[in-house]
DNA sequence: ACAGGCACTTACCAAAAGGTGCATACTTGA
DNA sequence: TCAAGTATGCACCTTTTGGTAAGTGCCTGT
């Protein structure tokens, strides 16, 4: 079996590289309301509807570790954190705009190519 | 007009309806080379190097049933079928450019971060 | 006749991703 | 004192995804 590591192929192109950060089912809901601004743990949570706590700690850690977010702790008395965008995590958004507007505009078409997915399965 | 079912929130944002299209291990890359043109099964399962028959197959198919690829069997004597863009794909193509332009630049950084990921576990 | 390419198809498995639910340590309010 | 809220951690389990390997039918070159 080759291994195809001898030239570090990473990425075929940067959108390759790019889906390694934003691939994760609820990473572009929690980037789209950090988009908003500085947003608290539960606050967060209760915007991502239907996430639970270990998969939005653990997508948060990853953005945070990928230089995304930004987590901060008020180090106050009753436990106070917030998620914000770093200036990097702000500009990946920003490039994710027109894969947004591609998204809204053909919304219908892509569920219902996901419906017949299913049903065909 | 679309009405949005109030039960059916199916997507937070394009984006997220985008990442259902383009998510999946091979699919960037697909798209990548279909970009250069048509392409025979044979050619692009050599330019997308590791993939394996039933993975290239597979994500072809659901590149197909959305649209994204059109698959011309020219009904020739020795099988001969080839893969290109329908408009749609080329759309989205277009859309990704941004994100594609965003990972190169940031490439290094992304997979300091898988590394850091991966070693880190 | 047989190897080998073409474009797939299938069965079986391993690994990754995601979900559920309980536990933590602290604090405030009733 | 007890419940509830805050921000997490952890164990266990299911679902989804991807990988391996083999086989199919057809055709061509040797």
């Amino acid at each position: 079996m080759a291994k195809e590591n001898s030239e570090t192929p990473r990425f075929i192109c940067g959108l390759h590289a790019t889906l390694h950060v934003i691939s994760g089912k609820w990473k572009p809901l929690i980037l789209f309301f950090l988009n908003k601004g500085p947003t608290r743990y539960g606050e967060l949570k209760r915007s991502v509807r239907g996430v639970s706590d270990k998969m939005l700690i653990q997508q948060l850690k990853e953005l945070e570790s990928d230089g995304i977010v930004r987590r901060t702790d008020h180090g106050e008395i009753p436990l106070r954190v917030d998620y914000s965008l770093t200036p990097f995590g702000t500009s990946l958004v920003r490039a994710m705009e027109p894969l947004c507007g591609w998204g809204e505009e053909h919304e219908e078409d892509i569920a219902a190519a996901m419906d017949r997915r299913k049903t065909s399965r």
